[in-house]
RNA sequence: GCCGCGUUGGUCAAGGGGUUAAGACGCCUCCCUUUCACGGAGGAAUCACGGGUUCGAUUCCCGUACGUGGUACCA
């Protein structure tokens, strides 16, 4: 594996639902892998015991492979830098972080989480609401750096729970090169000494990332805008830690806002408004409460993955809707906008629509036919495909597909009649048991079906355009639907006839 | 509060010192369709504000406002 190659990594805390913001995160990481012909790898980021959500990473590979994002190295594809889950690598991490600790990079904290609080309630003022713990308050805190040598080696000897943290230096400007941002600088003077290895031996993300991302080789990082404001710590601990020159080019991407109001996307905005936000239905294992996804709802996963790719890049070009390939081929991070992007749902449903208008028939039906079961409709594949080919370009979501044809497949249980009734006639109801009683006798085809009805129409007197709409509303049920002898055609005589039968006797 | 990062129509956005400031979604009107959609043709609607720099700023610089993120032994 040469120094260059490409590799990027999504590292995902398993903790719950996949949410759209972490799913476009996957997907700029795999368009850039395979722009490059690098490798994309999936990291479970784990170290925080408390949050272990079971199931959740199982969900997340699961997403990844509706989505067609799968990784190529991971906890179930394993590459030459296992294990993938940081749970796993513990012991590693304490290595680094002893190195820190002999560099002077890092001290050890023996302040509880009471003390802390203490500190930040002493400290906290109107100009100040959250104290750090950082080069001005370091000094009055139970750490090696206040106590001493001796004193920390009695108390590490002695049991007492300590995390290890960075020691932030004064005075500098951390700069680094972000690939949609440009030059980001910080001032070392705000920024706290975080805690690297937590009390029960795992490090934090801080730690972690950096020294994964080292032995992992990724050569790129990409992740939320959220983590711009800790990125001076990862810079200094590739810097402490001698890898400054293995440092991966950094890209924060913008977040995904809710679309009313401020603020980031969350679960909840979607059960608010009425759309989905994870990828997939997730069922919480505590509550049991599910969350329904893009994929439930409805959505192609070309289409959720062409979705994603245009909330916040766009090639600069009139095209809106590519297929995963064409992504590939024309994504660049640098064409990644700085700002925020509001969610726009009613924009979401187009593009499956546009998607759903590209997807052969055939295709359609297998991912159409859960949905006619749920209803309890059973849709013999061939006739369902052919139904599909009908009404395909009225539907932005699969879901539509069942009320856009179950007239395909049973009588309407309603139809809505009120909208002739005010203007019925006799003559009306002679036409039509007339026509019912020729259909058997004429080519199911909606040419030879239309001349028999407007020949019938004239020889009686009656207006075809009067007998039109009855007639759809007698087997469809309403005002919907493609072509009304196409439908005839499609259903049979038998059908037709009856359903005419069923609606005269409602007229009468 | 402090720090970081942002800001082009309602939304996604192209553009970038001189333009009639693209396109898409949505909305409205019309056409097509003896239904509803699809499709087509139009329309309303935008460079946050104030200072500079400049012959000329939406574009560059500085402020302000606003938004957003962070400020955990969570990621």
């Amino acid at each position: 594996m040469n120094a260059n190659h490409v590799r990027v990594r999504f590292a995902p805390s398993p903790t719950g639902g996949l949410h759209l913001g972490g799913v476009r995160t996957v997907l700029f990481n795999y368009l850039f892998a395979r722009k490059y012909n690098g490798t994309f790898v999936l990291r479970i980021e784990d170290t925080d015991q408390g949050r272990f959500v079971p199931g959740a990473e199982e969900y997340i590979f699961d997403c990844l492979d509706w989505c067609g994002l799968s990784p190529d190295e991971s906890v179930r594809k394993e590459g030459p830098y296992a294990p993938y889950r940081q749970s796993e690598r513990k012991a590693i991490y304490r290595d680094y972080a002893e190195q820190l600790l002999e560099s002077g990079h890092a001290y050890y904290a023996f302040d509880t989480p009471a003390e802390l609080e203490q500190m930040r309630n002493d400290l906290r003022t109107p100009e100040n609401p959250a104290p750090q713990y950082d080069h001005r308050t370091r000094g009055m805190m139970r750490n090696s750096l206040t106590l001493g040598e001796e004193e920390t080696r009695r108390l590490i000897l002695e049991g007492t729970p300590y995390v290890i943290r960075i020691k932030v230096p004064e005075n500098e400007t951390i700069h680094f090169h972000d690939m949609i941002r440009g030059d980001i600088h910080h001032e070392t003077n705000v920024v706290d000494d975080k805690v690297l290895l937590k009390a029960d031996g795992m490090p934090t993300y801080h730690l972690a990332v950096v020294v994964d991302d080292y032995l992992m080789k990724i050569t790129h990082a990409f992740r939320g805008e959220e983590w711009l404001p800790s990125a001076p710590v990862h810079i200094l601990l590739w810097q402490y830690l001698g890898w400054k020159a293995h440092m991966p080019q950094w890209a924060h991407l913008p977040l995904i806002l809710k679309p009313d109001g401020n603020g980031k996307l969350s679960k909840r905005d979607g059960d608010r408004l009425g759309f989905p936000v994870f990828a997939m239905d997730w069922t919480d294992p505590k509550t049991g409460e599910v969350t329904t996804g893009f994929r439930e709802r409805g959505f192609l996963p070309e289409a959720f993955v062409n979705l994603l790719a245009m909330l916040g890049w766009n090639p600069g070009i009139e095209q809106e809707v590519f297929s995963l390939e064409e992504l590939c081929e024309l994504f660049s991070m640098e064409r990644v906008h700085k700002g925020g992007a509001k969610f726009d749902y009613e924009k979401a449903k187009w593009f499956n629509q546009q998607h759903i208008q590209r997807t052969d028939n055939a295709r359609l039906a297998t991912l159409v036919a859960p949905f006619f079961e749920k209803e309890n409709i059973t849709a013999e594949p061939e006739y369902l495909t052919r139904v599909i080919g009908l009404i395909k370009e009225r539907c932005h979501l699969l879901p539509d597909f069942v009320t856009q044809g179950r007239f395909f497949f049973e009588a309407p249980a309603q139809p809505d009649l009120e909208a002739v009734k005010g203007k019925w006639s006799p003559g009306k109801t002679e036409f039509f048991r007339t026509w019912a009683a020729s259909l058997d006798s004429i080519a199911p085809d909606h040419e030879a079906l239309e001349a028999s009805f407007t020949e019938l129409a004239t020889a009686k007197g009656i207006k075809k355009g009067d007998l039109m709409l009855p007639l759809r509303i007698m087997l469809v049920g309403g005002k919907f639907g493609p072509g009304v002898f196409d439908i005839v055609a499609m259903i049979g005589s038998a059908a037709t006839q009856q359903r005419i039968e069923a609606a005269l006797v409602q007229l009468a």
